[in-house]
DNA sequence: CTAGAATAGGTTAACGATAATCCATGAACG
DNA sequence: CGTTCATGGATTATCGTTAACCTATTCTAG
């Protein structure tokens, strides 16, 4: 079927292991030139791809990372795909995209085809319900983990943003504008990071002085279809219906953001004169809504390098003694115009 | 280091191929229900996962199909993967995703890496420059190849949707509205996919008995970073500084749209009032934004199933002698707010 | 009672690439 | 002149799985 070593090696005259020295780049070939430009050329004529399957086999690495991504769709997964894939390639590796879309018995199918193929690692980018026991799965088989999210109950290293850095950053920013009613969107508390953004939330709060009745939790609504802008519309509703209305709201992340604004919009209430609302990851499109969101960014491309590279510790030793870490890397306010941080100041800024 | 089939074989105090033939479902087994469940709770206890690499090996079948993709981030992209892997998966095979990340020899790198993992056909869900001699060399190998976009000179199924008529829908739509003075932004000519969006909107132009010059057509501002918003904010202003100014704009795409909709924002122009504007692709942010976007929206499901129909029709049949095919799936309009259909087109047209 | 299925399972040779080992040839050296 | 070594290249075992081909036992029909 297709052109295989041996070919190349009769093309050329020369015996397989000569081509196969030549070809995957020997650092000492004891090959001479002439030999090894016969070999090339007859590959180049041959179209001679070598076969991953075959050597991944014999030499028992396969020099695959596998990326494990609950929705891509969602928030800065796709950002961070892109982060990771590159500080894996830069490593010499390919990866495996191990897209499960929303659906969570696909995460567990993925993390066998993982194990299947050999995959000297996984990165995971973001989760669905019940991945500890897929993830479980890979720890048998011993396949180090990185994770960009807090994991519970699965032995890997976690490289994460703080969370409640973040909801700090951006409480404190809304009360130094002069808000002081600031309601916060949650979707249950269970959810360790959730805590850990109230946290934040409340620590701006009682810093400045500010009484908690005056900051109410809204709950999401629940609805499940039409993706996450969906369910910032609807809990925006939520939010209208409070009295005295807030004067601004942190919302869970940028989809919901969005979401928001839209159901103010129809509302009637402009933003930010009479809300102003303040989202979490900066995803592309935030800058460019026509009032751009006021968020929190999260450090992706360091996330994606750091995690990398304590994944391929592991790889490179997989004896490695060190225990599992958490890594929590600062994120960054990003004001914009929908918090109604001044607008003559950002252009002062942008001039500069 | 990992546990193989041999070690299956000997915990269940079998041979090799009898546990081979039990935990690979062969249909006709020959092996009793005893052994049977011997052999699945020996692989069950030693956590046994098959060697994909040597099965490929063997078999020669890598079940794999590569996904070619050039910026995933970009319009329906996203969609388009989801959709063309489940339907992949529909069929048993695997999955590889090759994103370029518009970066061109990534594009090369990947066509590569699948012929090297013996992918058994590659979707094409978008392209960049230089992508054809990426895809002849798959030809060369013999990689049957389908795409979801239009291409040049290369040997491949194309599934692709009817740009003419969703041109038409949409000016149609905006003439059925009232308006006449209705702008086009386009990314340069030469592409075919923009010539046939011209033609379609001259063709509801003429039909409708409008005069071209009052439709002008605006060359696309050649900003490349800051992503495809960021250059549908800077083609606004040239938008704006038309006399007489157009009431209605047809975008080339959904994230120009969104930009075009932040300049006119920031211009003080209100949409749909007076400007209407009109994307293309509809991309799940198209409905959540304050002033939702009507679009064409592209029939992303079918189109994927179609794709992969016809490509699999070439991975069963590799002699198959049906020449290239190329489908062009209707485009839908899908009317939201951003084009004033229900409150200010009956105004205009009185107006008028 | 025996030929011939049918059943249950074992043997072994690949698949393509790699790496350890082995075999020539020629040069350098005492 | 024989030994050592460096160079250039060939032989062959092997990775884990599969599939074609055996062997041995049981069952059934005539």
């Amino acid at each position: 079927m297709a052109t295989t070593l041996k070919d190349v090696a009769r093309e050329a005259g020369v015996a397989v292991n000569t081509a196969s020295k030549v070809l995957r780049g020997d650092p000492h070939p004891m090959v001479s030139i002439k030999t090894r430009e016969r070999i090339m050329e007859a590959a180049r004529r041959l179209r001679y791809r070598h076969n991953l399957h075959a050597r991944q086999l014999r030499t028992g690495r396969s020099e695959v990372v596998g990326i494990l991504a609950g929705a891509l769709r969602e928030g800065v997964n796709l950002a961070r795909f892109q982060a990771v894939e590159h500080a894996i390639r830069a490593r010499g590796c390919r990866t495996l995209l191990g897209h499960a879309a929303g659906e969570p018995e696909l995460q567990l199918q993925f993390a066998k085809d993982f194990a299947s193929n050999m995959a000297e690692g996984v990165v995971v980018l973001s989760t669905l319900l019940g991945y500890r026991y897929s993830l479980e799965l890979l720890n048998e088989w011993r396949i180090p983990i990185v994770s960009l999210e807090p994991l519970d109950g699965v032995k890997a290293d976690v490289v994460t943003v703080d969370r409640r850095e973040g909801a700090r950053l951006a409480t404190r920013h809304l009360l130094e504008l002069g808000h002081r009613r600031i309601a916060m969107l949650h979707g249950g508390m269970k959810t360790p990071t959730m805590a850990e953004r109230h946290q934040g939330f409340r620590e701006a709060l009682t810093g400045h002085g500010c009484p908690l009745e005056e900051a109410p939790l809204i709950q999401m609504d629940p609805t499940t279809s039409g993706g996450v802008c969906a369910r910032g519309e609807a809990t925006a509703w939520r939010l209208l219906a409070l009295r005295p209305l807030p004067t601004a709201v942190l919302c869970s992340n940028d989809e919901v953001a969005i979401g928001v604004m839209k159901t103010l919009a129809e509302a009637g209430v402009r933003v930010p004169e009479e809300m102003a609302v303040v989202g979490f990851d900066d995803i592309y499109i935030a800058a460019h809504l026509p009032v751009p969101l006021t968020t929190i960014a999260q450090p992706v491309e360091e996330q994606a390098a750091r995690a990398v590279a304590l994944l391929f510790e592991r790889i490179e030793d997989p004896d490695l003694e060190r225990p599992p870490q958490v890594i929590r890397l600062a994120p960054r306010l990003v004001v914009r115009a929908s918090c109604g941080a001044s607008s003559a100041g950002e252009e002062r800024r942008a001039a500069d």
